[in-house]
DNA sequence: AGTATTTGACCCCG
DNA sequence: CGGGGTCAAATACT
């Protein structure tokens, strides 16, 4: 017997999880067709939970994210060595956030799309050294009103196809986008598009195939939280995303 | 008018 | 010291 390293023992316990997730997720879709939905919540705290318990894993380490001393208007830090110019302005704290580590938990996917199904604001663009493309600073657009530190960076790396380079910082903890949106309000023509851009994100995940992607799907997946699920029909997501899940 | 994006300034960190 | 991440004023868009 080759004892277990804990790597392996972890990426066990992930892949239990997951597929138990999986389990779930097809007990419910069978659960919705033949329209019982009364215990349905049941299995959605089971799904969030599998799901929950594998993101921590993936997580637990490296994950040590300074938290954010968001902009306190007048309290120069102790470097307050703000550059004089004859348009300075008093108290412009540009740039005081400390840089991202690189051990900082995030996700890397190639894609044809920066299309993810979150609602994102940009913040920055820059030109990247030895890069043809500049690159772009996304944060969730509910980054005030929910909390969620989720950002993004997107870089296009290649041209005809045009593909993109997307790193996920953090996890969101806002409702999405589309989950916000009761619907009816969504038109077949953005449902469409909505449903190729989930297949995009997915089948780029499955294309990276490690433990990254699979953080990616996660984070992903616990973003549906009970109200969500209220509003989206769910079988969309049904048929594709799962094969992302499938450990190589 | 309110919201989103652009862009140069600012500064942390390797 | 300079690359790159973030801020925020200016600008564009709806």
């Amino acid at each position: 017997m080759v004892p277990q390293s804990p790597r392996t023992i972890r990426k066990r316990l992930i892949e239990e999880q997951l597929v138990q997730g999986k389990e779930f997720t097809v007990q419910l879709q069978t659960l919705l067709a033949n329209h019982k939905s009364v215990s349905a919540h049941d299995l959605i705290i089971k799904i969030l939970t599998s799901f929950t318990e594998a993101l921590s894993e993936l997580t637990v380490s490296g994950s040590k994210k300074a938290p954010e001393s968001d902009s306190l208007i007048g309290s120069k830090d102790s470097g307050g060595d703000l550059r004089t110019k004859d348009k300075q302005v008093v108290q412009d704290r540009r740039g005081c956030h400390g840089k991202r580590r690189k051990t900082s938990d995030s996700c890397m996917r190639e894609c044809t799309t920066t299309e993810d199904g979150h609602a994102w604001r940009k913040y920055g663009q820059k030109v990247i050294l030895n890069s043809k493309y500049p690159r772009c600073y996304y944060r969730c657009s509910y980054k005030y009103d929910q909390e969620c530190g989720a950002t993004k960076q997107v870089q296009r790396i290649k041209e005809d196809p045009i593909i993109y380079r997307i790193t996920y910082f953090g996890h969101h903890i806002c409702k999405s986008r589309a989950l916000r949106e009761p619907l009816h309000q969504i038109t077949s023509e953005e449902d469409s598009k909505l449903q190729l851009d989930w297949k995009d994100f997915m089948l780029s995940s499955h294309i990276m195939a490690d433990d990254f992607s699979l953080e990616g799907v996660v984070s992903s997946m616990t973003s549906f939280d009970l109200h969500g699920l209220d509003m989206v029909d769910i079988s969309k997501f049904g048929d594709f995303h799962f094969e992302a899940l499938e450990f190589s």
